[in-house]
DNA sequence: GTAATTATGTACCTTTTAGTCCACAATTAA
DNA sequence: TTAATTGTGGACTAAAAGGTACATAATTAC
């Protein structure tokens, strides 16, 4: 009963979440946003209401992507193993450009933490099902004694979130694949989830 | 031979170098740094040249003061104690409001890595400063036997910077003092740098 | 007092920002 | 073919951004 729409949704949703990664919420501009989705700009605030409203869409995207990424590994690999995979398939085996993108979560909490507590708390608490998803892992493994019980469940993927967090502020200096390896090494040896 | 000025150039710089540590670059406009610093458009841009001139001074002072604390620390404490007393003043010696500002060079580092280079390598450098300093310190201890060698001071350097890292990303959401303690004491012991 | 020099307050500039408006295009139901 | 509905392009707006210009105020050297 209308005319349809000239571009694919998901398509420029995704455009416009690799540019929000990359540049950040505020320095990403309306033009740039356009360009990337190829969308006009009345086709923009019809489809996504206003830039910030579009951020949050693309904030849940990549949170939703990341938990589901762990998700996926934890059906085929050990508990112990879950970090080191992780670290594996978003630092270690991507293109140094992608690296250099961090987690958007972690950019997005040290760009807005106090310009929007909104969003921090919605980056947050994306952070915190990342967290979830391995101290359920971990939990299970140490419940049929299949892990090491030096640190309870949570206290382990406690650690893990800030090893992790600390490896995405290293990705967005520039460290080498190679730097960034021998600290991940390190780390989950010094957690007693070395491979 | 000249009128002098009206105000007191360090007290405005450290007013601002407060405000950029919060809020970053790009959310600190010129008028919320001109009410902060209590200084007119014209002394401002006589004095501190441009917005980014002034945020480099900030970054500098800051990543000075950060490494000059170390280095007293340094003087009248074990190598192995130097990051617990770290994270102590800096993030549980500190009030909530201050813990809540991270550190700048962090916070620099994930704002502007991709939109500013040049900062995003002003304040890599600083942090590199502090690692050196944990390195240097470390190495002494561990040439003089006096420190386990299971890392290289390098290596443990590198470590305890990651942790610092993923601590800065933390203080920056709304985790209480107590989740940061125990963190921290979690991870110095993973290390075998507990007191 | 006068000349020289530097600081300051105010008005202004250009550019860019996010967001709105509306005429027109394209589609479907009847 | 017509009415109804929704998408799109482009012009537009108001606010805010960083930065400049300049007259005036305050000081020192002489």
């Amino acid at each position: 009963m209308a005319r349809p729409p000239e571009f694919d949704r998901t398509k420029a949703l995704e455009a416009a979440m690799k540019l929000f990664w990359i540049r950040g919420f505020t320095a990403t501009s309306l033009p740039d946003l356009l360009e990337a989705m190829g969308i006009a700009r009345s086709s923009f605030y019809a489809s996504f209401r206003t830039k910030r409203d579009l951020f949050t869409e693309c904030l849940e995207l990549f949170g939703d992507r990341t938990l589901a990424m762990i998700n996926e590994d934890n059906r085929s690999l050990h508990p112990r193993d879950l970090p080191h995979a992780f670290f594996e398939s978003t630092i270690l085996n991507v293109s140094k450009h992608r690296a250099g993108r961090g987690c958007m979560m972690v950019n997005t909490i040290l760009e807005l933490a106090n310009a929007d507590p909104a969003l921090n708390e919605l980056a947050t608490q994306k952070l915190y099902a990342v967290e979830q998803a391995f101290a359920g892992a971990f939990s299970l493994a140490q419940k049929s004694g299949d892990m090491d019980t030096t640190y309870t469940s949570k206290q382990l993927a406690s650690l893990v979130m800030t090893i992790n967090l600390g490896l995405r502020v290293q990705s967005r200096q520039n460290k080498s694949r190679e730097e960034l390896q021998s600290i991940i090494e390190r780390s989950l040896f010094a957690l007693g989830l070395a491979a």
